[in-house]
RNA sequence: GGCCUGUUGGUGAAGUGGUUCAACACACCGCCCUCUCAAGGCGGCAUUCACGGGUUCAAAUCCCGUACAGGCUACCA
């Protein structure tokens, strides 16, 4: 038997490696042009990590003039869920990122398929065979619990822990030996033959990290599962060569396995990619950072915004902050351009773990709606309160003009407000301007606290009010009637002679803001009282008890 | 244990040998601003870049060591 027999005899395969070699040709792009891809397990919820790291893949590509392609790594047949792929798709595309090319709701699109690994069986053991063929790799039948207990050894003598060396004893195997065990039934995978010497240093350069230097990697790694799939380090190596992948873009927690890939690559005969490894994010866990925890931290789902009313694009453009460091002062100075047109790079993005930042999101997203028209503040809100506020949501469709008026205030103009940091902060600024939600629990009288008093500067006020009043008017007119009642129309005035007076024109003020909200921080009163008309206005004097 | 990566203010971070090297942003504090907030304006907030050595005329920036943090060390990705 010859070793092509003999890895036939191993590994059953439709094609072997020259057909696959053949049916993918090679990409022909321009000189620069990147092609990256996410390659996200569909194992549940997207993960923050997930769209962190597609975000950086797709603008890179579409940056170079390259190609951005989706693909599906779900060789954890234990942890892939039905409709995985899905969630992925749907909320990748929420935030604005789509591909050119991959595994879509319609099956595959592009010739480099399939792009869902676990079709690809065929593919790899076709791989595998050709590194059997050249003795490269071998089938290994020690069980988890005889490796287990080699790693015991190896740990109590202090030695390098793993399978190699003298201590891969599958590897002396000869022919004859496997193939009576196999005769016998006897399960096995496919493992490399590693002829790497941990002395000899490879020096690299990550197009993130920079120059570093990794020892050669001698561990005869799985490359082919009990399960006939492969192990992602195999699949890496075979898929992205296959797909012409020119950038590898992943988060750092594979820097260390990069030695195991480097090898790969080189046992193949493929040309190793380019490498960016970015870095985890991490958070802040009572004064240690750790890796985003799906457990631990509710945030890793990227739903989770989605939940706290957060727009998409202030995610994005958090995203974008993190992703280079120079891209917030860029943006603010270029507020009418789209993140897109930044020029993001390698070098500029961190390394060594990025906090995640809730505040710093926050802040985005508070600006971000800042920017938006009433009329689209109103549909967000709209859309936000259907699906999580469904008393909020009836108010703002009955009262569509009105409501939009409410956040008109402050809003069109040059310097607009910045009340509003989440579509689930609406509720809380907004309350007090509907009838059938005003059920103060307490009002926020400031200086001026006694009903009795209260009632008469309402009143005094309230006869002088017109609703046609400009702002102008509307302001000297307030003064005038507080000037009556004692207080002082000026603040400056005030501030010099307080004793003279029961109070200032703000006190005068609060009393009505009071009156109306309940509460002592609204936006504008001169806006709110136009919302209002006189007649609430008097129904609200009339609620205080 | 071994290997890899990192360590700049309350936070995220710019800056990789010297001419503002400690930017910028968030948070916080103070003042200002024809009604409160918000916003905006102005100002404050690291004599110092984890620590200890070394190289150099010159180091946050280069080298060595230590400490700390994170990651990997699976037939999981």
């Amino acid at each position: 038997m010859d070793r092509r027999e003999y890895a036939d005899f191993l590994i059953k395969t439709k094609h072997d490696y020259e057909y696959y070699l053949n049916k993918y040709p090679k990409r022909n792009l321009p000189e620069g042009a990147m092609v990256t891809r996410p390659a996200p397990s569909p194992t549940g919820m997207v993960h923050l990590g997930t769209l962190y790291v597609s975000f950086i893949d797709r603008i890179m590509a579409s940056q170079s003039g390259g190609v951005c392609y989706l693909r599906i790594e779900d060789t954890d047949t234990k942890r892939t869920v039905d409709d995985g792929i899905n969630m992925i798709l749907n909320s990748l595309s929420k935030f604005d990122i789509s591909f050119d090319e991959g595994r879509t709701k319609e099956g595959d699109n592009g010739i480099y398929g399939p792009y869902v690994q676990s079709e690809r069986g065929d593919i790899y053991k076709a791989f595998a065979k050709k590194l059997i063929i050249e003795d490269k790799a071998y089938p290994c039948f020690c069980s988890k619990e005889e490796e287990d207990h080699i790693k015991e050894i190896q740990a109590k003598n202090k030695e390098q822990i793993g399978y190699y060396g003298r201590w891969a004893k599958c590897r002396k195997l000869t022919m004859e030996d496997v193939i009576e065990k196999v005769n016998n039934g006897e399960k096995y995978i496919i493992k490399l033959k590693s002829r790497g010497n941990p002395n000899h240093r490879i020096k690299f350069r990550d197009e993130v990290v920079g120059k570093m230097e990794i020892p050669e990697n001698n561990l005869d790694i799985a490359i082919i599962k009990s399960d006939g799939l492969p192990t992602y380090h195999f699949a890496h190596a075979v898929d992205d060569h296959l797909m012409g992948t020119t950038h590898v873009i992943r988060g750092e927690e594979w820097l260390s396995s990069l030695d195991k890939h480097i090898d790969l690559f080189n046992n193949l005969g493929f040309e190793l990619p380019k490498y960016a490894h970015i870095s985890t994010l991490m958070v802040d866990d009572n004064g240690t950072r750790r890796k985003i925890s799906k457990r631990k931290d509710p945030w890793a789902d990227v739903n989770y915004f989605h939940k706290q009313g957060i727009p998409n694009e202030a995610l994005v453009l958090y995203m974008a902050t993190i992703t280079n460091s120079n891209f917030e002062a860029w943006y603010n100075q270029n507020k009418d351009k789209s993140y897109k047109d930044f020029e993001f790079t390698f070098r500029k993005m961190p390394k060594g773990g990025t906090m995640y930042d809730y505040d710093k999101i926050i802040n985005i997203s508070k600006n971000f709606i800042s920017t938006l028209k009433a009329s689209e503040v109103y549909d967000r809100a709209l859309e936000y309160a259907k699906e999580y506020d469904s008393e909020l949501f009836d108010l703002l469709t009955k009262y569509k003009d009105y409501s939009t008026s409410i956040f008109n205030i402050e809003r069109e103009q040059k310097k607009p407000r910045k009340d509003i940091a989440t579509f689930g902060d609406v509720r809380g600024q907004v309350w007090y301007m509907f009838d059938e939600l005003f059920t103060p629990s307490e009002y926020e009288w400031g200086k001026i606290n006694d009903l009795d008093e209260i009632r008469k500067i309402v009143n005094a006020y309230l006869d002088k009010y017109d609703a046609n009043d400009d702002k102008d008017t509307w302001f000297s007119k307030m003064k005038e009637v507080a000037s009556s009642l004692g207080f002082a129309s000026e603040m400056k005035e005030y501030r010099e002679n307080p004793d003279n007076y029961k109070g200032s024109i703000a006190d005068f003020s609060t009393v009505l803001r009071v009156t109306l909200t309940s509460k002592s921080m609204t936006p504008d009163l001169y806006e709110i009282m136009r919302l209002f008309g006189k007649e609430r206005m008097i129904e609200r004097l009339n609620v205080i008890k």
